[in-house]
DNA sequence: TACGATCCTTTTTTT
DNA sequence: AAGGATCGTA
């Protein structure tokens, strides 16, 4: 067993479950990982065994949900493979990072996008050419707005928001817009399909596709085109799919058919028999319903690929036993689930602290205190040093004190971050927020970035639109209106509109003017869609530049600052400048061929079944080689295997907007700062930290007032509560506040019933929210005490009681308001009516608090 | 046509 | 509290 000799490290300190995982090598296998349980570990092992036995680095393809788990996937495969040369010939004369580089670790939709980028014009997807446009959620709002309002319809009967989620619900469940016709029965599903048939021919004509269609038409690509399909698979032998519990259907049918088996097809032509297809998930962490996450994928594996592996993961080598006993005392709570003991072999540690506050900056400073004592190392010391890869890597500080990069507070909802983001700047505690896509949100860039989509997809009218006038140019709503009307009477783009301006009726001579000029310097930029001559940029750097410089974002910028001193617009100013940076960094680091559409490298039909290739390994080329080549692929129907040739340039653009579209909020977690990070529950979800804090376990918040209604949507409260909680290794706080101020009005609140589920005997827990500090207007909380008192049980029925007390219509007394007549109520945690008194006028108020009395 | 004031509604999580 | 929409004025 020579080649077997590498092995040897990779099974150090493994456990028998997890060395059964890192040695399987064919077959569909299902590890269900549980919480800190070395999951990471065991396939970046994995990986590197596979490569050890001979298996291709191009052969792997690893899917993960956010970009940051791809690069700490490949990072972390690269450290072993130079740390153990393992098997030999094969890390050898590579190096781990050209080895790293060669496999395919990537996200589903970046993975999706580069195969519609390449397979786009052979598939003949309708409205789909290789410089298709990415739609984030606020162009697609504006997009099926302006669908919504073109179908004379409302948008207040018709909220985008709604219409939206809707779509992307029937996309994710691999329904395209006939699909969702042919279902639609009664009057709203009809008018949504309307609305959904319409946007999709908006989106064609723009030549862009939203979030979903990246999933939905590469599952269409490869089932309808098996040559496209049978090329995915002959490239791809080892399939790994990461938080597999969080794949939708699209995502199953794609991992499916690339894995080249399961039940994808009654009769699949060109299935394998044993696939290759390995996924690692935790049903317990699936938080991710509301998108479209569907749990039968993790639980039925074994029936869509028969004959699967099963490999349980069930120890935990992350928390302390009271952290693991509060996180699984809360998920037995959950009746939807097969009971899985979390267990641990360590024993000691500090109770939970659970922190009942008055409000969120009383909550927001105790945190603050909590973790600078533990920063200077007053707290918590002595325990042992938890095993785990990320944290033991030498960089922990030695002796005493938590590092404030090995310590986060999450929260629920983003608005919650504003005042613990105040607290820590007041405190001086360095901190970021885990907000990967806050930059690309700002309007300055949003802006900016409008304009290179409209470079690379000129028939982009919703970026087009959004620019067209920004900053003000003269081209106002009127003369922009009538070139809309020509532009769709011809079926031609917005921009062949601006570009025939001189010929449209009811055009001012200004306008004219100006959409001419607005041509022009596009046309400058493009070199008239050349992209060649002496006014066009030479590098993406460049271009960005030229934008910020000639569409007048900058001079308009600096304008307003000089204008308004403020603090806010000198920051555009430098954000249009770190956007410059960012080209330029992305041109630096661009390489093609790490694009997972690209070439696949020659000898595409064999695999090494067991026997050692490695010789013959080296003398092979990467995929980094050139770009155009056709390797063994001859005789390929469709000829030429790159996509048409395509300015470097604008390759470069699409790849560079590419990115910016696909940025995820977890991947802005920089743990190599030394700072605290602030950060949602759900961007939590497979990271770690010495210490954590939870804020706002209240009624509302967690769970959330919208999932109040079915069980299944609690359930995925519990869960996400239950993934915070297992993020913590050593120090865990949740709080509650008393009063939490929500959209400018403070609120008693309710505690969240999940304090009441944790085991009391692991927990311990602190009253600091002292009502008698709280002043304020008795007659409107005095019964607080005793609505705080009442059981849970008791609590929910109080409510629903409380709104049955009260229909629409009825006359109500109010102690200080007087008659008035109740015009709606409002359920969810907090039971409200908007009732319009005789003499105080139309008021909102909280049920519970309002002592409203039924007087007809 | 552009901009500002005012009124109104909003109410989660994210690739 | 904050963003969006609408309306009125320069």
């Amino acid at each position: 067993m020579d080649r077997e000799r590498g092995v040897e490290p990779l099974l150090a300190d493994l456990t028998e479950p997890q060395r059964a995982a890192v040695l399987h090598v064919e077959g569909p296998l299902l590890i269900l990982a549980a919480a800190g349980s070395g999951k990471t570990r065991v396939i970046t092992r994995r990986i590197v065994r596979l490569l050890g036995v001979g298996v291709r680095p191009w052969q792997v393809l690893a899917l993960t949900f956010t970009n940051k788990a791809a690069g700490e996937m490949r990072e972390r495969v690269e450290r072993l493979l130079e740390e153990h040369e393992v098997g030999g010939g094969v890390g050898g004369g590579w190096g781990g990072e050209r080895v790293a580089r060669a496999l395919t670790i990537t996200t589903f939709h970046s993975l999706c996008a580069r195969l519609l980028r390449r397979h786009a014009e052979r598939a003949r997807i309708p409205g789909l050419k290789p410089d298709y446009s990415i739609y984030d959620s606020a162009d697609q709002q504006s997009l099926v707005k302006k669908v919504i309002t073109g179908l004379n319809l409302s948008t207040s009967n018709w909220p985008a928001r709604t219409v939206l989620s809707v779509i992307s619900n029937a996309k994710n469940d691999l329904l395209d817009a006939s699909g969702f016709a042919a279902r639609a029965s009664d009057f709203r599903g009809r008018q949504i399909s309307a609305i959904y048939t319409a946007y999709e021919g908006a989106l064609h004509r723009a030549n862009a596709v939203d979030f979903d269609d990246l999933l939905l038409l590469t599952a269409r690509i490869l089932k309808e085109r098996g040559e496209i399909r049978a090329e995915c698979q002959n490239r791809w032998r080892y399939l790994l799919i990461d938080e597999y519990q969080d794949t939708n259907r699209a995502q199953f049918q794609i991992a499916a058919m690339l894995a080249g088996g399961g039940a994808w097809n009654a009769a699949p032509e060109r299935g394998v028999s044993n696939p290759n297809i390995c996924v690692v998930g935790d049903p317990d962490q699936s938080i991710y319903g509301w998108r479209g996450a569907d749990l039968s994928n993790i639980m039925d594996f074994e029936q869509a690929f028969p004959g699967a592996a099963v490999i349980k993961l069930g120890e935990n080598f992350r928390s302390t036993a009271p952290i693991l006993a509060v996180a699984d005392g809360l998920i037995k709570r959950n009746k939807q689930r097969r009971d899985k003991p979390l267990f641990t072999a360590r024993a000691g540690g500090d109770k939970v602290r659970v922190v009942l506050c008055r409000d969120e900056h009383h909550e927001a400073s105790l945190i603050v205190e909590h973790f600078r004592s533990r920063h200077e190392g007053a707290e918590g010391e002595g325990g042992a040093r938890l095993c785990s890869e990320e944290h033991s890597r030498g960089t922990e500080q030695p002796g005493r004190g938590t590092p404030w990069r090995s310590m986060a507070v999450f929260y629920r909802t983003n608005a919650l971050s504003r005042v613990l983001e105040d607290a820590f700047r007041g405190a001086g505690v360095p901190y970021t927020i885990a907000r990967g896509t806050a930059f690309f949100d700002r309007e300055e860039i949003k802006n900016a970035l409008a304009y290179l989509k409209v470079v690379a997809n000129p028939a982009d009218d919703v970026s087009l639109e959004r620019i067209v006038n920004t900053p003000t140019r003269g081209l106002g709503n009127t003369s922009l209106a009538a070139i809309q009307v020509w532009a769709s009477d011809q079926g031609e783009p917005l921009l062949e509109g601006l570009r025939s301006a001189g010929g449209i009726p009811g055009l001012t001579r200004a306008a004219q003017g100006a959409a001419g000029k607005f041509v022009e310097m596009l046309d400058g930029w493009t070199g008239a869609g050349s992209f060649l001559g002496s006014t066009v940029p030479s590098g993406l750097a460049e271009l960005v530049q030229r934008v910020v410089e000639d569409s007048g974002l900058e001079g308009h910028y600096t304008r307003q600052a000089a204008k308004s001193q403020s603090e806010q617009d000198a920051e555009r100013l430098d954000n249009l400048g770190e956007l410059i940076s960012s080209a330029a960094e992305f041109e630096r680091e661009f390489a093609p061929e790490r694009d997972p559409g690209s070439d696949v490298p020659v000898e595409v039909g064999e695999v090494a079944e067991g026997e050692s290739s490695a010789p013959s390994v080296q003398s092979q080329s990467l995929p980094d080689t050139s770009p155009g080549r056709g390797g063994g692929d001859e005789d390929d129907a469709f000829g030429e295997f790159a996509p048409s040739p395509m300015p470097p340039l604008l390759q470069l653009l699409r790849a560079y907007l590419e990115s910016v579209a696909l940025v995820a909020d977890a991947d802005a977690v920089d743990p190599a700062q030394g700072a605290v990070t602030l950060m949602t529950l759900h961007a939590a979800k497979g990271l770690e930290f010495d210490t954590v804090a939870i804020v706002g376990l209240e009624e509302g918040l967690l769970p959330h007032s919208r999932a109040a209604e079915s069980e299944a949507d609690l359930e995925e409260e519990r869960r996400l509560c239950f993934v915070g909680i297992t993020r913590a290794m050593r120090s865990l706080t949740m709080c509650s506040a008393r009063y939490r101020t929500n959209r400018g009005i403070a609120e008693r609140t309710i505690s969240s019933r999940f304090l009441e589920e944790f085991d009391p005997a692991q927990v311990s827990t602190t009253n600091l929210a002292d009502d008698s500090d709280i002043s304020g207007d008795r007659d409107w909380d005095e019964e607080d005490g005793e609505a705080a008192d009442v059981s849970r049980a008791g609590r929910r029925a109080a409510e629903t009681a409380v709104k049955s007390q009260f229909p629409p219509g009825c006359l109500v007394r109010h102690p200080q308001f007087g008659i008035g007549e109740v015009v709606s109520v409002e359920s969810g945690a907090a039971p409200r009516a908007t009732v319009r008194f005789k003499q105080a006028g139309t008021k909102t108020l909280i049920l519970e608090y309002a002592r409203l009395t039924r007087v007809g």
